[in-house]
DNA sequence: CTGGATCCGGGAAGATACTG
DNA sequence: CAGTATCTTCCCGGATCCAG
C-alpha cells in the first residue's frame, strides 16, 4: 500500500493493514493458528493466488508474520503470526463487534465458514449456568469447526480436540447459526431453518444470549 | 468497496469501512466534530477532492455519517457521525494503539497535524498527581489543536476552548512531540529538538509517561 | 496436487483542471 | 468554497502457466 505520509499512529495502522484481504489473512491465523498456503487460501474464498502471495510477504516483510521454511525435502512452508501479529487480536476484536450487526444482512449468497464463527462465540456467548459442570459444544465439524468450553462462568473456544468429550454438536447453515449466536431467534427457531443439535441441547440453551 | 462476501462480522465491518481513507475520514470526524468539505480535506492531506466526495456519500448511504445540507442561501453543508459512526471510535483507538510504536519511524517528510495527537494524549497520558488542582495544557493553537485537562488523576481531552484558563502551551516539530508523548524523550530532549513549552512546565510533566 | 509466478483486462485511486 | 469532470496510473481480480 502506498503510505498516507502522515505522522499519526492510524494512518501509520493502516499503511500497514490497510490492504484489501490484509485483515482477513490476519483474522485467519489468529482462529487456526500457523497456517499453510492453501489452507489460508481456502479460509479466503474469492482472494487470488498473487494476491495472497503478495499480502504475505508484505506483511513478512513489516514483522506481522513469519514464514517457516519447510525447508529440506517436502516441507510446505507455514506462515504464522509473530507477536506484533498477534496483537492485532484488539483491532479484530473491535471491528468484529462493530461488524456484527450487519452480518444478517449479508447478501444471500455469501459464503460461510463454521471456524469464522469462533471470535464471535467468544465475544458474545457466556455461561449463564456457572453451578453446572465443565460442558463441551462443538460447532462444525474438525475440518471447519471449534469446540466451545463453559465452565464456572465463562466461556473459552478452541480448535476441535481430537480427544474431546463432547457434550453437544451444533451444525447448519450460516445464517440461522449467526441469528441463534445473535440470540435473534432461539433453538426452537433456529432447528426450523436447519441447524441440527445433537446431544445436549441444554449444553448449548447454558451459552446462548438471554433476553434480558 | 467490492463485498468480500463473506458471512462474518469482521468481513462486513470491513465491506464499510475497509476502503482507502474511509478510516481517515472517521478519524477526522471523531477528533474535530462535525466538518465542512474543505475542513476534512485539510484533515487529510494528499486525498483527492472527488475520492473525498465519494467516501462521504458511501459513508452516508451506510448510515455512518450524515450530511446536514446549509440548505437554503449560503449554509455549507456539514458532516457528522451517526452514532453508529461514533460506535467506530474503538476501532480507531485499536488501531492508534497498535499504529504507535512505528509512529517514529515514519519517513522524515511525513505531513504532521496537532490535533492527530489528541487520541493519543488521551490513551498513553495519565494524571500522575491526582492531589494537585486541575490543569489545562494546550498543544498547538485554537486553528489546529486541543486542550488537555489533568484532574483527580484522569486525563480528558478537548478542542482548544476559547475560555480556557490555560497552564501551559507546548508546540514543536511533529517527530519531537510524539518521541515526548510516547516516553521516548524527557521535556530537555524535546526542548533540544524544537518543542517549546510556555507556562508551567510542571504542568507538562505532571501527564507525561514516566519511566517505570 | 500443492505452491506459487506471469499475464492481462477492468476498475479504483491519484492528480489536476474546471464550474456553480 | 464545494464539489464535478477528465485523464493517468496503479492495484485488484481472474485465468493461465510453471516447478517441485
Amino acid at each position: 500500500m502506498k503510505s498516507y505520509g502522515q505522522l499519526c499512529a492510524v494512518a501509520r495502522a493502516l499503511d500497514v493493514v490497510g490492504d484489501r484481504w490484509t485483515l482477513l489473512v490476519v483474522r485467519e491465523l489468529l482462529i487456526q493458528g500457523p497456517l499453510r498456503f492453501g489452507e489460508l487460501q481456502r479460509g479466503l474464498p474469492g482472494i487470488a493466488t498473487n494476491l495472497l502471495t503478495q499480502r504475505l510477504r508484505d506483511l513478512e516483510e513489516q514483522g506481522v508474520l513469519s514464514r517457516t521454511d519447510g525447508d529440506r525435502a517436502a516441507g510446505p512452508a507455514l506462515y504464522r503470526l509473530t507477536a506484533r501479529g498477534v496483537a492485532l487480536d484488539g483491532v479484530i476484536r473491535e471491528l468484529l463487534k462493530w461488524g456484527a450487526p450487519t452480518v444478517p444482512s449479508a447478501p444471500p449468497d455469501a459464503v460461510f465458514q463454521m471456524h469464522w464463527l469462533s471470535r464471535p462465540a467468544r465475544y458474545l456467548l457466556s455461561d449463564h449456568e456457572p453451578d453446572r459442570p465443565r460442558t463441551v459444544i462443538r460447532f462444525g465439524t474438525p475440518a471447519d469447526g471449534f469446540d466451545l468450553t463453559a465452565a464456572s462462568g465463562t466461556v473459552t473456544v478452541a480448535p476441535c480436540a481430537e480427544d474431546a468429550r463432547v457434550d453437544a454438536t451444533v451444525m447448519g447453515p450460516g445464517p440461522a447459526l449467526v441469528a441463534l449466536l445473535q440470540g435473534a431467534t432461539g433453538i426452537d427457531t433456529a432447528e426450523e431453518h436447519g441447524v441440527t443439535v445433537e446431544g445436549d441441547a441444554t449444553a448449548l440453551a447454558r451459552v446462548l444470549p438471554r433476553p434480558a
